[in-house]
DNA sequence: TTAAACTTTCAGTTATTATTGAAAGTTTAA
DNA sequence: TTAAACTTTCAATAATAACTGAAAGTTTAA
């Protein structure tokens, strides 16, 4: 296997697991595109790399900083941007779980929160089934939410560390 | 707030978060309308209360039973397929994580075995960069994998006794 | 100021994904 | 067999999401 080739299946593959995971595939394959380069880039650059348009480049790389996933860097006497990522696995796996949590899980737990206080007849099977069902959902959010919150706070060797005496 | 009312809002946030995970919506909400039902609906039901067409319901609740969430029930003397998911939280969780792996995870971790391959010169910071971060990456979603595990084999209550003993 | 160098915006277009609906297929009972 | 009751398929269509490109906006240096 040859680096550009190699660099090209990590982009694509990267892209591709974005995109089934609801992220869009430019933003997924910008980020990698960053990961892997030593240097910081241009939007220039990118656009070029990942033939994209500059409009496109530009919203994702804005999308990409609302994401804490990579940073501007200005260079003395340039007028132009430069773009890096955060090379740091654990960063990014918390920075996502993070903004995920916020954007998706939250509201969640305020829906469940809020429609757990349905009021009913419990021995109506209709009430029974949908309040059983949403509680043992709503318990199970709060399980997830609570280990995230774990992991946003935790230090990466910490954190799997606990996770494998799991194993033991 | 009211039972209806409550049921709307559950198919309406299920079917929301489910399309921000990569999951298609109406899959989603036949899944949530299945969990909140305390008996098995047919077709016929499901397209009239979640108002979509025949074609949509037929494969979508055979992608369901593929998800390995709901699954058919017969009944004696009748024609008609019945339909049931199965309400238990832990399960459900499991058998998403288990899905997931399998269509995504698997085939990502296979990329990076792949690409970790790479040759190259280790003082071509190109190269480095590369390798470093591939790795890295390779680490996490082995970790990741390695939990998932646990997950799967895991009673839920030996699970969550185990994350929470991270927060001593 | 001016203009070059750069960034941002967004209406219009394209690509992708989801859905419909009607026809074809299947099963069962008489 | 036939036909009613039901399920499956899939080409056509609709809905949604992503992307383009050009024009407008901004910043800087002379």
């Amino acid at each position: 296997m040859e680096l550009t080739e190699a660099k090209h299946k990590f982009i694509e593959a990267w892209g591709k697991l974005g995109s089934e995971w609801g992220i869009n595939r430019t933003m997924a394959q910008i980020h990698a595109l960053l990961l892997i380069s030593p240097n910081a880039l241009t939007t220039e650059e990118i656009m070029e790399t990942l033939s994209i348009s500059r409009g496109n480049a530009n919203m994702t790389l804005r999308d990409l900083i609302g994401w804490g996933l990579i940073e501007k860097q200005h260079r003395a006497g340039e007028r132009k941007e430069y773009f890096y990522a955060d090379k740091d696995t654990w960063n990014i796996a918390r920075q996502v779980a993070k903004e995920r949590r916020k954007r998706e899980l939250d509201p969640v737990l305020k829906v469940l929160e809020e429609i757990s206080k349905v009021e009913g007849d419990p021995k109506d099977p209709e009430f029974a089934t949908f309040y059983k069902s949403v509680t043992d959902i709503n318990k199970l959010a709060k399980n997830v939410d609570k280990t995230l919150d774990t992991m946003l706070k935790a230090e990466e060797s910490w954190f799997w560390g606990s996770i494998f005496k799991i194993f033991k």
